[in-house]
RNA sequence: GGAGAGAUGGGUGAGUGGCUUAAACCAACAGUUUGCUAAACUGUCGUACGGGAUUACUGUACCGGGGGUUCGAAUCCCCCUCUCUCCGCCA
């Protein structure tokens, strides 16, 4: 959530800048402010009268001491009046405070200045485009053919066990799967992250502080017997690692990794989107989180671009970097670039990564600060992105890397395979 | 699943209705002293939201969470959550 500073502070530029994910904040800063400055006066008055309540309390007491009793009795007379006062106007408080902070969630972060506008995926800005790659030939399969052709991924046992978008892999399927977790953490930590291994559930204060609640609540498989959410992202984990944290400023930057597996309930999916390893009920992932000073974010956001594109390049994957437009980003991403590989058989893009900057937006809800060098605490800010998610990166290794001979591994993937084709 | 014990500041931990402005110790930070490391001494040492000349200073709230009793609650009552120990089960 945006902080009352940020919406009283720099109104003109929050106007400005939410227009560019096409939010009308105008009214709803009226309002933040016209309910905000009634909270003030409430508490203003509120303290005053307890401050009356404490002293009398306390004076009432040093009466009853000195055996006083007549006295005393009508020091609490006195009080009653201003208890009721007081009552009321606590209640009055509660209302005001909680009105204001549901005004304010509702409003989206603020997009960077280099975000571009738009209101759809159409107007997204190619930053980078790889196109140094040999298109597959002709009649080439698309890769739940090769799953079938090969046996390595067999989506019909996934339905008998449990149901649609729960594949089971096999043999070296399963193989490739447990060699890319690897790879993928052991370039994350050589690049500086360190490795966590995380809950898959989590209690519902963590799914409040990374906003899956109450927003995408339908989202995520809910173990209600214990209350516990199974994990969407490891993101969910990582960053809750740090709610109602604060940091030194010698803590930053923070720089962890996780694989972990993914739930989604994807409601509402449908038609080819969904077709094999295009959008699963459960997959793999790994995430990579950082947790950054306000003026190190953005650098750090390119670095996390440019690892997560070495990755890609390790892998020889043909990819393009999108930089999302404001109407494409999420609402709580100040900016986002979003990754996709070419799947050569669909002849479309897929997405494998999306890595963000969400500035104070997320470490402001989650109280996440660090100690700026004045002693103050201050929000930090946060960043994550994965490095990356499994299916797609599995869908376009078998759609590209396909051969009459079988599908061959990617040279930086034999160590971790020890085999260099699946036939 | 059963039984019991707990939750107090960064940590340990005292505090059973007003003498608490939450003691004391440890850690941290600053200063003094000192050949070095260190030690000793002195001081500082929570968070949030207000008031204020936005300096100083100052008000209120916060002892796991929520409610209640009372002039007054860390302390008494009720509900909830979580943690630990033992037993049972178990990879």
């Amino acid at each position: 959530m945006l902080t009352l500073k940020q919406i009283r502070g720099e109104r003109a530029r929050v106007i400005e800048r939410l227009a560019v994910k096409g939010f009308d904040a105008a009214p709803v800063i009226d309002r933040v402010e016209a309910l905000d400055d009634r909270r003030k006066a409430i508490q203003t008055e509120l303290d005053d009268l307890l401050r009356q309540q404490n002293a009398a309390a306390k004076e009432i007491g040093a009466l009853m001491g000195r055996g006083l009793r007549a006295e005393a009795e009508a020091a609490k007379q006195k009080v009653a009046a201003l208890k009721e006062r007081s009552r009321t106007l606590d209640e009055e408080l509660k209302t005001v405070a909680a009105e204001l902070e549901s005004t304010i969630v509702t409003m989206p972060n603020l997009p960077a200045d280099i975000v571009p506008a738009g209101r759809t995926a159409e107007d997204n800005v190619v930053v980078k485009l790889h196109d140094d790659y040999t298109p597959p030939a002709e009649g080439a399969l698309p890769h739940w053919e090769l799953a079938a052709k090969y046996g390595i991924i067999d989506f019909e046992l996934g339905v008998k066990l449990t149901g649609a978008g729960f594949p089971v892999y096999k043999g070296r399927g399963a193989a490739l799967q447990r060699a890319l977790v690897a790879f993928f953490i052991d370039r994350n930590t050589a690049a500086g992250y360190t490795e966590i291994q995380p809950p898959v559930m989590v209690n519902e204060a963590s799914a409040w502080g990374t906003g899956q609640l109450p927003d995408k609540e339908g989202q995520m498989y809910h173990a209600t017997v214990d209350n516990l959410y199974l994990v969407p992202t490891a993101e969910v984990p990582l960053t809750n690692i740090y709610r109602d944290v604060i940091l030194e400023s010698s803590d930053l930057p923070v720089a962890i990794t996780a694989y972990t597996p993914c739930f989604r309930r994807e409601a509402g999916s449908y038609g080819k989107d969904v077709r094999g390893l295009n959008r699963l009920h459960q997959f793999d992932k790994v995430e990579i989180v950082r947790v950054e000073k306000p003026e190190d974010s953005y650098a750090a956001l390119d670095g996390m671009v440019a690892h997560v594109e070495s990755l890609l390049i390790a892998l020889g994957l043909p990819y393009r970097i999108l930089r999302l437009c404001g109407g494409d980003m999420s609402f709580t991403s100040a900016l986002t670039y979003d990754f996709e590989v070419w799947s050569a058989a669909q002849g479309r893009w897929l997405e494998v990564s999306s890595v963000s900057n969400f500035e104070s937006f997320q470490s402001n809800r989650l109280k996440l600060r660090y100690r700026a060098a004045d002693g103050k605490p201050t929000l930090a800010h946060t960043l994550n992105g994965s490095s990356l998610a499994l299916p797609r990166i599995v869908a376009a290794l078998l759609e590209n890397y396909q051969t009459p001979e079988g599908i061959a591994i990617p040279e930086a993937l034999h160590p971790y395979t020890r085999f260099d084709i699946i036939d």
